[in-house]
DNA sequence: TTTTTTTGGATGTATGTACAAATCGAAAAT
DNA sequence: ATTTTCGATTTGTACATACATCCAAAAAAA
């Protein structure tokens, strides 16, 4: 079959090692048997034994002898890995959804590669140019800055054109066309506004992310409820900051914020995490909640509990909702051109100690 | 300098490419030149050339030549990956040392694939497993149940075989000589005791992990603090409990926690977890912290202040420390025999309101 | 019994020769 | 002008020999 006799002793010794069952660290044929097994000159068995070990199916040990390798490093190839990039993994929420990730990815004895982007497309960038490089199987991306015009399109359609599946979560970019899997955010905003006028409010503010999908997509909500209660919520009823400025709007925009307190009866806050530091202005401000106004918050995250006023807030399904994306992308990475479709949930109200209700119902 | 000929020549051809400015695709000398240039048989020359081919230096063309491959493919290699095993990473403190490590990591340009054990050995060897077949070029892991003996012994030795660099943190195997990073766990144990001598308590119990080192370190530094105070501690005044357990004793070892509540009029706690748990317990059945009883704990976790009663603790430099590991990884990369040393970083006492003083000092 | 030395056998390096197979350009034939 | 043929050159395969270097077990010495 084999044209030259080095290769043919190759393929020889590939299934004498299967044939007689050598195990790792088993002794091979000498040099000196090989030559008069096949009729050859040393140096041709030498020539195949160096294809052999190239081949990582033999080592040779100067003056003891020729050994087979394990068969086991050569068969099980390495474990994929698939790469995670978020805007935070430490705070918030995050650490419950990328503990859901690792959880699947793990029992599928995927690796997971975990890189952050603190919100910054030049750090997605970044990530997201690591990753490729890194040749991972699979990616799991949470946009950055959603609601903005994104430079990294490019690499997208690189990891399109590479067809490389790529599951979103929390977001998606309007212009991409990959699946996503995240909470129904227009429904969050509406259901917690919703509960506030259920509550007999009537003069509500909301306080939203301008930059993210998210912010725009809680704000939709928020503002269809409002039109659903003939209330026209005027431009000043609503306050937008940038997630990078989060903590500071506090300070920047302080007499907004005391002016939609003192108007307003109740607001409605972009995440829990906004929520609590908008508890704290009010207690360091001398408003009391939810006597003097009510907060609501949305993602149910932990410091909704153990913050002085237990919020109510809307529940986010975090260590699901992050099980669920990496099942997504196994799902893509075995079937391609299937499972395209995204994967939303639905969101359930919490109610805690944040909203007084005019008892009228 | 070499020793073999052949050797000789693959480094003089390495040179060669390069003095000679020779662009990808650019002819190289033929077998024949070679042989004349340094006065050795073809064969010596083809041995030297298949090594350059080998390491992607030189490409040979049967009938036409040998050429020069693409040198940027040669320098611009993956990015490196660095494996991070930890028990846990959504809670506690870990988020946030695991943030530390991923700053400095994406810093220098590597990427980071995480596992967690769940401070499971089975699951530790899972992941060591997964990352070495993997080809992490370093590794930075909290080992598992530190205390009691571990079956991964001989995982470690194949990674040290393979000279693979590897930094612990948190706690070292006993046997085990990579170097580590971590806080000074006695003195931690023994900062928060002497506290509580010097606030007048005579009567104090503590509560300390059994299977993991830093439940020992810091029962260490708590006897220590006893003896030096002239304390004779009896057993009964001490609760082991496993960490897979850390939930349940409160049910379990119910009749002994209240009867150690009863007995004493302070609480050592192996961390702010536990510590934060116990003032649950206590307010459940009605014991009043600092007033009845004072309780200590460790870590400074974010709980730590957001609790009922903000808790004195001991800090622990978290994020600095998951620096401090990372650093200290790449410092092995890039100097393998050196840099062995541990980092131990000393504690600093934080006092809160848990802690209720009798007025001596 | 323990330690040291010897020795046989294994792989590694180096050289020589011969022929095979592929490439490529120049000369020859169409 | 195009195609074919041929030959020089180059790398690939194969065999033969000699010595080097290392390992490990057997033999000898302490």
């Amino acid at each position: 079959m084999e044209e030259y006799k080095y290769l043919a002793i190759v393929e020889w010794g590939k299934n004498y090692i299967a044939k007689e069952h050598l195990q790792p660290n088993d002794r091979f044929l000498s040099e000196k048997e090989l030559c008069t097994i096949h009729g050859v000159s040393r140096q041709t068995v030498r020539q195949a034994l160096k294809c052999l070990e190239n081949e990582n199916v033999i080592s040779r040990v100067r003056g003891s002898g020729t050994y087979v390798k394990n068969v086991a490093v050569q068969q099980s190839e390495q474990p994929k890995r698939v790469g995670v990039i978020s805007t935070y993994f430490s705070d918030y929420i995050f650490p419950q959804i990328v503990t859901g990730i690792e959880r699947v990815l793990n029992d599928a004895g995927i690796v997971m590669q975990l890189s952050t982007t603190h919100n910054q497309v030049y750090e997605e960038a970044q990530a997201l140019r690591t990753m490729i490089a890194n040749g991972v199987q699979g990616l799991i991306v949470e946009p950055s800055k959603s609601a903005l015009p994104n430079p990294n399109m490019q690499l997208y359609r690189e990891i399109k054109e590479q067809h490389i599946p790529l599951v979103f979560f929390n977001a998606k970019y309007p212009w991409s066309d990959f699946p996503y899997v995240a909470m129904d955010d227009e429904a969050a905003g509406e259901i917690v506004t919703n509960y506030l006028f259920d509550c007999g409010h009537q003069r509500i503010s909301g306080i939203f992310a301008l930059d993210d999908i998210q912010g725009h997509k809680r704000y939709g909500g928020f503002m269809k409820s409002c039109i659903a209660h003939n209330i026209r919520t005027a431009e000043k009823d609503v306050l937008w900051f940038a997630t990078a400025e989060k903590s500071y709007i506090f300070k920047y925009a302080r007499t907004k914020l005391l002016e939609m307190l003192v108007n307003s009866t109740a607001i409605v806050c972009y995440n829990d995490e906004l929520a609590v530091n908008l508890l704290r202005f009010c207690r360091e401000n001398d408003i009391k909640v939810p006597d003097d106004v009510s907060v609501v918050g949305i993602d149910d995250s932990k410091f909704s509990t153990l913050c002085d006023v237990p919020l109510t807030t809307v529940h986010h399904p975090h260590k699901v909702l992050g099980e669920r994306v990496a099942r997504k992308l196994i799902e893509q990475m075995n079937a391609p051109e299937d499972a395209q479709d995204d994967v939303i949930f639905h969101p359930e109200l919490i109610v805690r100690d944040s909203v007084r209700s005019f008892e009228r119902r």
